[in-house]
RNA sequence: GGGCCUGUAGCUCAAUGGCAGAGCAGCUGACUCUUAAUCAGCGGGUUGAAGGUUCAAGUCCUUCCAGGCUCACCA
């Protein structure tokens, strides 16, 4: 976690952070890493005492360039165009598709306890002029462009291309016009039918002045026009854009050689593979980011993130696995440490900040958030199996005393997210099902057992939970069996496993009668039943 | 083909060049009302391979092998 530390100390003077995000469709998990790292170096720059400022745009002038995601008959119509001139596809009141996926990118944010102090949209800033003097350097130095193109990224433009994209007069198109000329005050552009693949331009052509918002500069352009017209100087990026020869480079070169200012400091950072691979909505892998959160809640999600430096790629693999229980019980880990609790085992390195920063208020009293009651996330989830089970309850007992609001609070988050863990992806072996009909492996009991489960069947009846763990207890020891026998014995009856939740309260939530059956059925099991599943 | 990352216990990961570790899982045991809790204990490794530097290499250098991501059209 040294990480964001370690670049606080490494600057001196005012910072300025930055990121922006193309929205061109539906984004997942793997997206909010960047965000949170963002935010990690702010708060680390901020607690070293440098002055920073946090920035976030929206380059929502973008060309429109994923098809699969625009209903079909709007294919022909609007690839091409800028997001932000595209209609919202859903009918949800958002001006426009960019306004509709930034904004439920954005709304994310806040819950997890990223603040930036200003947003900013290209489609807002573009009209002001204050992209102008960007446009104008740009074009007045092309072939700077050009050559730096070639030098970079082995990219050949023609001698004639300019780097400004005038938005077609005629179709609104941004992605299928070039420009040719630049008499110092006008562009000469045209709008090819064919110029890109994925998009067809409508063939008009003219003379423009091509500021106050009429053109946009090409991607790499614009991010390294934001650089100066921001002063940026931290950063990240992921690294699609962070490769050598790759949008980065040249963004840089372009900074130093065009706009002549150094570029920000890089942090790249790798993405989050689901199992192994990486996230792909179009693949149906990895939920698109609203969805997992429901199972990971902020403190959790941003400790997964955080944890790891960002230049390595997290592995992540939340379905059928303990994953998810795993990163709560990690968090807990954290906490315990902070407060001074004893924990099992070594603490990661940095532990302290990782947990300070894992917090969702920057603010936040970290000795205090660190001392709060916390359930262990996987006894939750057994519990909310077991029936009639009064969770609030058992968790106030278990903390000995009544829960503050906050620790309702965290107390409702994680039941909430078990919920869904054990909905969506918990392993076949945390879940529990009473069996239909007589489990094989009540072949397993032994003389003993079967008759301890005979007599109980005497005694079956309509009782609550506690009554019943008083029964099983007894009847155990009237028989001369060992608690820890007589429990097996149930479990192996009901859930067809040697374990299970406190059965008294497992009983009291079935029905009486099936309760009585199961257990002579149970009874007269026959232990050569079992020969076949090799029974001990 | 270029770039980046990874390879250490079954899994997830640690280890300023200085005795290879932890959590989880597993196994064994204890427990007369927390029974998937709690407590005690145990096993588990040619650190991907081969060279090199060093008194000393998981760590640094070289070359391989394997896996992953990414770029090479646009943003």
């Amino acid at each position: 976690m040294e990480w964001a530390d370690e670049l606080a100390a490494r600057v001196s003077g005012p910072q300025v952070v930055n990121d922006s995000k193309t929205p061109s469709g539906t984004v997942h998990v793997g997206s909010l890493r960047g965000p949170v790292i963002l935010d990690v170096i702010t708060r680390a720059l901020r607690s070293s005492g440098h002055e920073t400022t946090l920035l976030y745009g929206v380059d929502d002038l973008d060309a429109m360039d994923a098809q699969a995601l625009l209903t079909p008959d709007a294919v022909e119509r609007y690839m091409g165009v800028p997001l932000a001139h595209i209609p919202d596809q859903v009918e949800d009141g958002h001006a426009s598709y960019a306004r509709h996926h930034a904004q439920t990118f954005i709304d994310l944010f806040a819950d997890l306890g990223i603040r930036p102090d200003r947003y900013y949209w290209m489609s807002d800033i573009y009209p002001t002029g204050a992209m102008d003097a960007y446009i104008r350097a740009a074009l007045d130095r092309a072939h700077v462009v050009r050559d730096l193109y070639r030098r970079v990224s082995n990219v050949q433009h023609p001698d004639t291309w300019h780097p400004v994209l005038v938005i077609c007069e005629t179709c609104g198109k941004v992605g299928t016009t070039i420009v040719t000329k630049w008499d110092g005050e006008r562009v000469f552009y045209e709008c090819r039918k064919d110029l890109v693949q994925w998009a067809h331009g409508c063939g008009t052509s003219g003379w423009v002045a091509p500021f106050g918002g009429r053109a946009k500069l090409p991607w790499n352009l614009e991010w390294a026009a934001q650089w100066s017209l921001f002063g940026v100087t931290i950063e990240p990026c992921g690294k699609d854009l962070a490769t050598a020869g790759g949008s980065r480079d040249r963004s840089d070169a372009i900074a130093r050689e065009v706009f002549e200012r150094e570029p920000p400091i890089n942090v790249p950072y790798e993405f989050l593979n689901i199992g192994g691979r990486k996230m792909s909505t179009s693949k149906g892998r990895g939920a698109a980011a609203h969805r997992i959160v429901d199972a990971i809640p902020p403190e959790q999600l941003r400790t997964l993130f955080i944890r790891p430096r960002p230049n390595h790629a997290i592995e992540f693999d939340p379905e059928g696995t303990d994953a998810i229980p795993r990163l709560f019980d990690e968090f807990d880990k954290l906490a315990d440490a902070t407060a001074g609790r004893p924990v099992k085992g070594e603490l990661p390195p940095g532990y302290a900040s990782v947990f300070r920063y894992a917090l969702r208020d920057p603010a936040a009293d970290v000795e205090a958030e660190a001392a709060v009651f916390r359930p262990s996330f996987s006894h939750l989830a057994f519990l909310l199996q077991v029936p009639g089970a009064d969770v609030p309850a058992l968790m106030t007992a278990e903390k000995g005393s009544g829960l503050t609001v906050r620790e309702r609070e965290i107390l409702d988050e994680r039941i909430a997210a078990a919920r869904v863990w054990l909905d969506d992806y918990a392993p076949e072996r945390a879940r529990m099902r009473v069996q239909e009909t007589l489990p094989e492996a009540a072949g397993e009991l032994d003389a003993a057992q079967r008759m301890f489960l005979a007599t109980l069947a005497e005694e079956a009846g309509a009782r609550t939970g506690d009554a019943w763990q008083t029964q099983i207890f007894a009847t155990a020891a009237s028989g001369g069996l060992a608690a820890g026998k007589a429990f097996q014995a149930l479990y192996l009856a009901f859930l067809g496993r040697p374990n299970g939740p406190r059965a008294g309260w497992l009983l009291a939530g079935l029905e009486p009668g099936f309760v009585a059956r199961r257990l002579r059925e149970a009874a007269a099991a026959d232990a050569t039943m079992a020969g076949a599943g090799g029974a001990a």
